[in-house]
DNA sequence: CCAAAAGTGTTCGCCGTACACCCATGA
DNA sequence: TCATGGGTGTACGGCGAACACTTTTGG
């Protein structure tokens, strides 16, 4: 059914249409010391040269959108294989000064104590409370309300905490991170009932003793039961 | 802070980097004849000319997303001020088998009773099934699978539900519509007590006796509640 | 032995779900 | 009068929300 392309005539519908610049911007969330965290760069090029501005760079000729956002956050952080999830396209005609700009917008969360320091550091970026963010170029605070909308969205409905967290971790930090995401206290008694319930955690022998002379049990997430037990109409779910 | 537009090589990191074309699709969603239906278009362009295709076209110069999508879904329908979300960018290098092209996805609802059917006789357009595609090209058959998910998912927790019915409308026919959209059946009495019990609907004193001998009362969402509603917390909510 | 964090159960109200009969009316 | 679709109420179980005391142990 395909027209073969060597009658470019036939195909004068897309020869004659406009192009445009499409650049891939990455709200990287963290989590650390009870708060989460955004990470933001001092912006390489003009306009607006040294401004904190979001990870972001614009896409190649044969490269997909998703392969972009990947090859965008290694180069920055040395990380693979982390949640990433494609939020908007940001289509209006000024919202970058200098020329017609089109960005897809993604956000991804990484383990704090994962990433490489020394790329982040040496490319200028920074972690920023997201209590205190400071003024970022263009459009891209929309951007941050946006991701962090969508992830307190699919927070409550689906297990991208533990994204957040290290591979061991214990209950009270995952409920700190839980107030960090929705700003609000939970209760213990029932933030642990509700997470444990799920069965999609397993206990360690082992404590954290980091913070109390009693310790904390460690957990580690089951993400082969989540799956399992997933594709049996099962969903889940945290009360916040 | 921004650097005049006069001193273009300060902006060479612009100059340098790949145009793409970029596209609008559309999924257009109706509710007719007790199912849900899907705008569906014969390609008047080649490659694949004369297949089945999701609404669609480029985007010009100086034209924002949401713009171009407008102008699409009016050229075809007539509709304007219509409920339309954007759904994904698609960015698969060879998603389009002549050239790289970019397409963001919108779905839309839109009242079967209020569009212009001229128009789209003309066009060659005519409305599906959901449960009776045709082959559609390139990537569209995965846009309606999305939008079909995204739909139901905001079906349960925004009224988007009337907007795929006209201002008068009975509760056997709202019941009707979250049915095919669902493709369950629900239970009658606890359809309404859930429906009425938000108080976003006022009953008129008019029945609609095209179904039934009795008749139906007609009912008229009010909007304006809703805003007032949400505006106190309150989330709208619809068991499925 | 004490301070500081970890861990544990019960009660209550609401909401989702299941379920069966009467009503109105035109033909 | 009867066939057809429209309309109504109740009982039960589960889940989210509120709430206070005991346990552990290093210093």
């Amino acid at each position: 059914m395909n027209q073969p392309l060597d009658k470019p005539d036939l195909y004068n519908h897309y020869t004659g249409q406009a192009r445009h610049l499409i650049a891939i911007d990455c709200i990287i969330f963290g989590f650390d010391d009870g708060e989460l965290k955004l990470l933001a760069i001092r912006r390489q090029i003009e306009p607006n040269k040294g401004d904190w501005s979001l990870i972001g760079g614009f896409i190649n000729e044969n490269e997909s959108l998703n392969d972009a956002t990947g090859r965008i956050i290694r180069k920055l952080t040395g990380l693979e294989h982390i949640y990433v999830s494609q939020l908007y396209a940001h289509g209006e005609v000024n919202r970058d000064p200098v020329a017609r700009v089109l960005s897809i917008s993604y956000y991804a969360l990484i383990k704090c104590q994962a990433y490489n320091q020394q790329l982040i550091s040496a490319a200028g970026a920074r972690w920023f409370s997201i209590s205190s963010l400071p003024p970022l170029i263009f459009d891209h605070p929309e951007m941050v309300t946006m991701a962090l909308e969508e992830l307190r969205k699919e927070g409550r409905v689906k297990p991208i905490g533990f994204e957040l967290l290290p591979p061991k971790f214990t209950l009270p930090q995952l409920q700190c991170l839980y107030e960090a995401i929705y700003q609000k206290t939970l209760d213990k008694r029932n933030f642990r009932k509700n997470i444990l319930q799920m069965g999609l955690l397993e206990r360690l022998d082992e404590k954290d003793k980091t913070n109390s002379r009693k310790g904390a049990w460690y957990y580690r997430f089951n993400p082969d039961r989540y799956k399992q037990l997933s594709s049996n109409g099962f969903y889940f779910s945290v009360s916040v």
